[in-house]
Parts: structure tokens; sequence; C-alpha cells
DNA sequence: ATGGTGGACGCTCCA
């Protein structure tokens, strides 16, 4: 039994609906998990998907920020959308889906603050923000679900890329929001704690460069190649052994009017696990 | 050292 997931930073997808039916038609993921959707629930492009094969959904959106959304061609439940640092953003969006019988998994779709320009929580309370969002993040490991026969999937633009290997240079990004020590080592801290495993880095070693995100500020994206791998999928460790591939499709960077970031995907062999 | 681009919204915020 294979079982597919993508996740993708769509940076509005009404614009982008063409692309993300371009995407769905060559790689068709059983599950779709976008972020920065920026739009209300009730303007969600439903039909598009539905025409797609995607007729099942969790969306939490809001006007013209943030926003997330889990589309899948398996039917979705226990639907849940949580209020992170209780300040009404729509950042997070999980749901159940079931790929065999019996096995069931809840996949948990974040977005998390990028964090602002000045890296002290001091001075910017942005830097603060994602700091206690991370730290709210950190509780999911412990949640009884977990350890009740359902697995666990966590994906999303985590705006942190922790490897020295996840960023064009580890030097020049020290003091840089998404790659400075306090949220590397926040980050890197959580997932150990909790039991995570970096699926991408599971597939990808550590020894090689991964990005999943270019600035669109760049003259030349391409050329300058500063990218950061800042979009994630990390399982609980039963999921690990089940782990096929990973694939960071790169080339979406380069489509007509793209998002900054690209989709990664994970497929499965669920026989395979135990 | 600075400003660069892109999206949503509505004359500015956020990334």
């Amino acid at each position: 039994m294979s079982f597919s997931l993508t996740t993708w930073n769509i940076n509005s997808v009404r614009l982008r609906m063409p692309l993300v039916q371009d995407f769905l038609k060559a790689k068709g993921p059983d599950v779709l998990c976008l972020q920065e959707t920026k739009c209300e629930n009730d303007s969600f492009p439903m039909a598009a998907f539905r025409k797609a094969g995607y007729e099942h959904a969790a969306i939490h959106g809001q006007k013209g920020y943030h926003g997330v959304a889990i589309l899948s061609k398996l039917p979705l439940s226990m639907i849940d959308r949580r209020d992170y640092c209780n300040m009404g953003d729509s950042r997070h969006v999980s749901a159940i889906v079931e790929p065999e019988k019996g096995r069931r998994i809840r996949v948990h779709n974040f977005y998390v603050p990028a964090g602002g320009d000045e890296p002290d929580p001091e001075i910017n309370p942005k830097f603060a923000h994602k700091l206690k969002f991370l730290d709210e993040m950190r509780l999911l490991h412990a949640e009884a679900e977990r350890h009740a026969g359902v697995s666990t999937i966590l994906v999303g633009d985590l705006n942190i890329a922790p490897l020295e290997t996840d960023v064009w240079s580890h030097k020049q990004l020290l003091k840089v929001v998404s790659h400075t020590p306090i949220e590397t080592e926040t980050l890197l801290d959580i997932q150990s704690s909790g039991a995570w495993v970096d699926l991408m880095r599971e597939f990808i070693p550590p020894s090689e460069k991964i990005y999943t995100w270019w600035s669109y500020r760049a003259k030349d994206w391409k050329a300058a190649n500063r990218g950061r791998r800042l979009d994630h999928i990390w399982s609980s460790a039963d999921l690990a052994p089940a782990l096929a591939s990973i694939e960071v499709l790169g080339a979406a960077r380069g489509w007509e009017r793209p998002s900054d970031h690209v989709p990664v995907t994970a497929a499965f062999q669920l026989r395979t696990a135990q």
C-alpha cells in the first residue's frame, strides 16, 4: 500500500491554482498540504480541487494573511484547527487520514510565523511570537492519540533552516532570522524531545544541501542559488521505516509566476512498516 | 550597507 503527501507554501492559492492543478496532474499525491493560502474559507477554490480528484478538505483560512489547508483524495476525519498563541491566526490544521484499514495517520499542517527581521525577542514582537509558537508545538508529542495507535506526520513551512546544509551560507546567515542558533537549536530540540524523524534528512543525508525556498528579491535566483530549507516533513518514529522517497521539486521555482517555495513530497510503502 | 520582489488589500501590511 503506497501513500504520498506533499507540502507546499503556495503564497496565494487563488492566484496560483493553475500551477497547483499542473502539479496535481503530474504528481498526484494522496494528500496536499498548503500554507499561505491567503483566502477565507468561503473563497477557497474547492471546485477546482474536486475536479482534480481531491474531494476531501480541511481548510483553515483567513482574509489576506496566512491560511493552511489539507486537500485529500482519501476521506479526512477528526479535523482540528488550533489557534497557536491565541492570536486568531490561521496557522494550523490537522486531520486523520486512513490510507489502509487500521492504519490511521494524523497529519498536522503548520505555517510557523516568519519572525520579522531582528532576531531579538526583547525588541521584536514578531520574533517573540515565533519562539512562543515553537514552544506550543513542542507539546504535540505528548498527546494521547499518538500513543493510541495513530501515527503522526507533521509538515509545513516551519520558517527555520536547522542544519548548516539547509542554507546557502551557514556563516552568513547565523544572524539572519530562520537560521539563528536560538531558532535552529529550538527546532532540533523539539524534534529530538518529541521523537520526531526528519524524513527529508532520512532520505537525503545532512552532507547534501537542500533548499525549498529562494527569495523573490534575488536578481537571478537560479544563478545565485541562495536558498534555504524552510519546509519540512517529520513523522512519528513508527512511520520512518515505511518512507520510500522524498522529492523536492526545485523546478517549480522556475515556473511562471511561481511561489517562492517549492513542493516537497514524501512517499511511503506502508507494508514495510511495523 | 542597502534594497531588492511579490501578494493582498485598499492608500500599507507582511513575507
